[in-house]
This record gives structure tokens, sequence and C-alpha cells, in this order.
RNA sequence: CGCGGGAUGGAGCAGUUGGUAGCUCGUCGGGCUCAUAACCCGAAGGCCGGAGGUUCGAGUCCUUCUCCCGCAA
């Protein structure tokens, strides 16, 4: 999308967007497109949405097109030699980490759930192997304790619509040198699993707090209470410690909840039930149900 | 027709076998106090999501519609 947006307002002459097939999505599982897509018919530009970038027909288009580079933004798929060597300047990556760490699917949401101080946008050119090309361009930014993978993505997605475009740029005027990976330096950001999205109480409160910023705003942290889930989309480190068992509710206040944790005290600030929506500390204790000394978790409530 | 939860005063909830609605918080007023987010007293504020139906009578039963949300993809 930001990226996009960049190429377009830099004048690059986009000539058409390939993105995934339109699929069933959300409750009831209507069809619905690819944000980019939606962004690319405002353009007026020509959208492709091919099953599979193997594809005969689909190669055949894409010489028709003859392009000079092929920008690829978290399409997903490996692209074949095929795909890779048909345009001059080769196709160009935007990967939202500081290769070659973080490789793969889930960079953004790995750096802040790792807790990492920082992480950034890479520009590279594809190969054969998952995120293993050369590099182009590298640019990166602090992550605060006020980040989430939501805020990240946005600020790192915008910097990489800008980097991109020096990038295209540079190979242009020959002035940027391809750097190769350093193979013995490489992480791999594997992609969000359901067990990723489980609190476990007994981790230190730092962990679990980044692990809510991690999978804010999508898919949320959660724990059980009263045998339904409970998401958990904001929170503050409180160092004390209780000697309450890890998950049990430490102090119900007027605007919080202090949960201990194996290492700390979690306050929670902001949750979300199951079938509701996200609301204040605040309000989730007015229920009444809330109590100091419950327990959050797999077993009661 | 993928599965499921929900719609009640500003917020979060309760509402029993149907008989004109309660709780916690907030808001406003007053009191106590050196003071207060603490405490005490009082007040305002709800056509119980919409439309039909059953009934002497429905938030509470039946039908239908709209909207919100969780899961799964």
């Amino acid at each position: 999308m930001e990226a996009l947006n960049a190429l377009v307002t830099a004048g690059h002459d986009v000539a058409a967007v390939i993105t995934q097939p339109d699929r069933p999505k959300g409750r009831g599982n209507k069809l619905a497109f690819p944000e980019v897509k939606t962004r690319a018919l405002e353009l007026g530009l020509p959208v492709y949405q091919p099953a599979s970038v193997k594809d005969a027909t689909f190669l055949e288009l894409l010489q028709q097109y003859a392009p000079d580079v092929i920008v690829v933004v978290a399409y997903g798929r490996i692209l074949p030699e095929s795909v890779l060597m048909l345009p001059r300047y080769g196709c160009i990556n935007v990967h939202g980490s500081l290769l070659p760490a973080y490789r793969g699917a889930a960079p953004i949401q790995r750096a802040v759930l790792d807790g990492c101080a920082e992480t950034g946008v890479t520009i590279m050119q594809m190969d054969t192997g998952m995120d293993t090309g050369a590099m182009l361009l590298q640019g990166s930014l602090p992550i605060t304790s006020e980040d989430t993978t939501g805020t990240m993505f946005d600020k790192l997605a915008r910097l990489g619509g800008e980097l991109l475009v020096t990038a295209l740029q540079g190979l242009e005027a020959g002035n940027i040198q391809p750097t190769p990976q350093d193979e013995s330096q490489a992480t791999y950001a594997a992609r969000i699993l359901k067990e990723d999205e489980v609190i476990d109480w007994q981790q230190p409160a730092e962990t679990i707090f980044c692990q809510i910023r991690g999978l804010a705003p999508a898919p949320g942290a959660y724990t059980i209470w009263n045998g339904q889930r409970l998401k958990i989309w904001k929170s503050r480190v409180v160092q004390r410690d209780t000697g309450l068992v890890p998950g049990t509710i430490a102090e119900v206040g007027k605007d919080s909840l202090l949960v201990q944790t194996g290492q700390g005290c979690l306050e929670l600030l902001e949750l979300q039930p199951a079938g509701k929506k996200a609301m204040p500390a605040r309000a989730f204790c007015n229920g009444g149900s809330v109590k100091t000394g419950s327990r959050f978790g797999a077993c009661n409530g």
C-alpha cells in the first residue's frame, strides 16, 4: 500500500499491480479483496491476481509488460527464476526488518515480541531463497515501549516507501552496490501461531508486555477468564512482587487491574472479553465479577 | 446459508417459574475532612436495539429485521 503510494507519488510509471486472489474473509466468509487492489483500482491501474506465479500464461503476461523492475512487497510467495530474471533490474523486495535478522513471514511482529530496541526496513534484490537476496538499502527505527506491531508497521511502511524510491533511483543511476547478507547472522521470523497468542503468566511481566504489544492490533494476546477468551490490548509493567501465584489478580483499583506474573506484576489497562468490544480496565471491573484473588488462565476464574 | 456470544439509564453488568426495572462506576448537589481519587447523604438520568405476535399483562415466551463482537478460514 504505502509502497505503491510512494512509487506513484515519486512519478514512477507503474504498469500493473499484482496481488493475491480475492479470498473469503471475515464472518460469513464473504469474498473480500486485498487492500492493495482497492488502492490500485482507485489509481486506475490494471490488477492481476494469479492463482499461481508459476503459471505459464501469467509469465507471458509479465513478458508483455517488459518491466524494468518488479517491486514485491509482502506478497508472501517465493518467485520462480523465470520471473526473477525477467526485469532488467530484477525483482526488488521491501522487507520489514534489518536483514539478515528476521527473515521470513512476520518480521515486525517478532521484533516487537522479542523486545528488540530497534528494527527497520531493508530494500533488497530477490533471489530464489526466502529473503536471502543482496541488500541495497536499509533504514532503522527505534521500538519504544509505546509501540506495537501496528505502530511499527505504519512507520516502517512509510520508511519503506521512501527507501524504495531512493533505491530505485540509485539502481537507475548505478550508484548503489548490492551487499550480500551475512549468512552467519541470519535469523528467522516464523509466522504467528495460535500458541503465540496465549499468555503464560509464569513469564516475567516484561515478556508478557512485549507479547501484548507484538500481537496488537491483531490478533491480540489473550488469557482465559470465566471460561472465555479475554484479550489484553494494553498493559503496563509494574515492578513489584506480591508473592501470589502467577496469573492471580493482585489488586482491583479504580482504573487498573494488577496481575501477578512470573516476575513482577502487569497492570492491565485495556481488555476485551470474547463477544464484546475492547474496554478500559475501569469498565471491565465494573461488572462486579472481577475480584482480587481470582486467577486468569486455563483453570477456574 | 461456516460456529458462537451480545444489544437494559453515560460506562460495565443483574434481572429469578412473564406482573410496569436493580447493582457497581460515572455525573450533579450537599456533608465530613487540613485535604482527597477516601467516606456519608441526596438527586438527575432508561419508550429494556427495531417491527410483528402470544397474553388480562413481556426486559422476561414465539417470529422476523438491523447492528456489534469472539472463533474458524
